[in-house]
DNA sequence: CTTATATCAGTTTCACTGAGATGA
DNA sequence: CTCATCTCAGTGGAACTGATATAA
């Protein structure tokens, strides 16, 4: 039989911090980016689509057409990967992929009518998602969370 | 010329959410999670450490001594690779296996005396790489972004 | 017989690297 | 010459799968 505490090991009478391991806000947030990664591609695969496709498709609607590496800047998409994503929505017609006039190194990635469609889509979907995602908080709650993870997130992007 | 904002596009007067792609709390947490494992992962590599030795030192230490399959449990390594870090820790006499008597299919892996101390030199490189990691947060932040995420994921690994 | 455990070999996914070609 | 851009081929680590042997 396995003792589920040490409590006359070595240990007897040291004080610990109880939960420090389960506490870390490290594994705490790779533990539940894991869980939320699998419970966002799960749905969007059920609606044929990817997260690095919306990514790509919603910052083309927020920021406007832009080159593939700025697509790459907005999305965190690694410029190498970026170029199977806009195969893969070109092929769809969902984006159009042209050469810039201006700079003939670039391409200009637009979003096209069918991708605004899809997008719509995709966006319920993924409302849906985190309210699965996040059902246990209130929206105060959920308002502080993005909050925190912005300002972090933020704070280690400047800094990279 | 590339343009920002799509201004007089097919979206002219549109209304639309803005940030919409940046505030989704799935993205914000995938994203953050990338750049806390990178942080850790580098800040423990210099201690010639990893996670999962980590994470299994201090499972052993909260919890006492335990099967593979239990501490599999309580980490969150999968069993498959638990094997490979135990070999790694008892290669370096962190911890003991030893067969279990009252269960012959089982090991009962206990942390030995130099496991306790190597545990206690990684607890505070952690605790300066998250003094890094949550820099831009006060203290009652800090337990506010703790608790919120230890809801959410208590919430999804009830629901498995 | 079914179930749990420890182990091993292999797959998949994904961030990331490196290098080549084109052009500013 | 330098730098940025697009592309592709490939690496490395980590989660996960499948199968086998052993024993409860």
């Amino acid at each position: 039989m396995i003792r589920a505490e040490a409590a006359d090991g070595p240990d007897a009478g040291v004080p610990r911090t109880p939960g420090r391991l389960r506490r870390r806000a490290s594994r705490l947030l790779s533990q539940l980016a894991m869980r939320s990664d699998r419970l966002i591609s799960e749905g969007l695969a059920r609606a044929d689509a990817r997260q690095w496709h919306y990514a790509v498709l919603a910052s083309l609607q927020e920021y406007g057409p832009g080159s593939q590496a700025e697509l790459s800047r907005r999305s965190g998409i690694y410029r190498s990967d970026m170029v199977a994503v806009l195969n893969e929505l070109a092929e769809r017609d969902l984006v159009e992929r042209a050469p810039d006039p201006g700079d003939r190194r670039r391409n200009v990635i637009t979003i096209s009518p069918r991708g605004r469609r899809h997008l719509r889509r995709l966006d319920k979907v993924l409302d849906d998602l985190h309210e699965e995602l996040l059902a246990p908080l209130s929206p105060a709650e959920r308002d502080q969370l993005v909050q925190l993870l912005t300002r972090l997130l933020d704070h280690h992007t400047r800094t990279s």
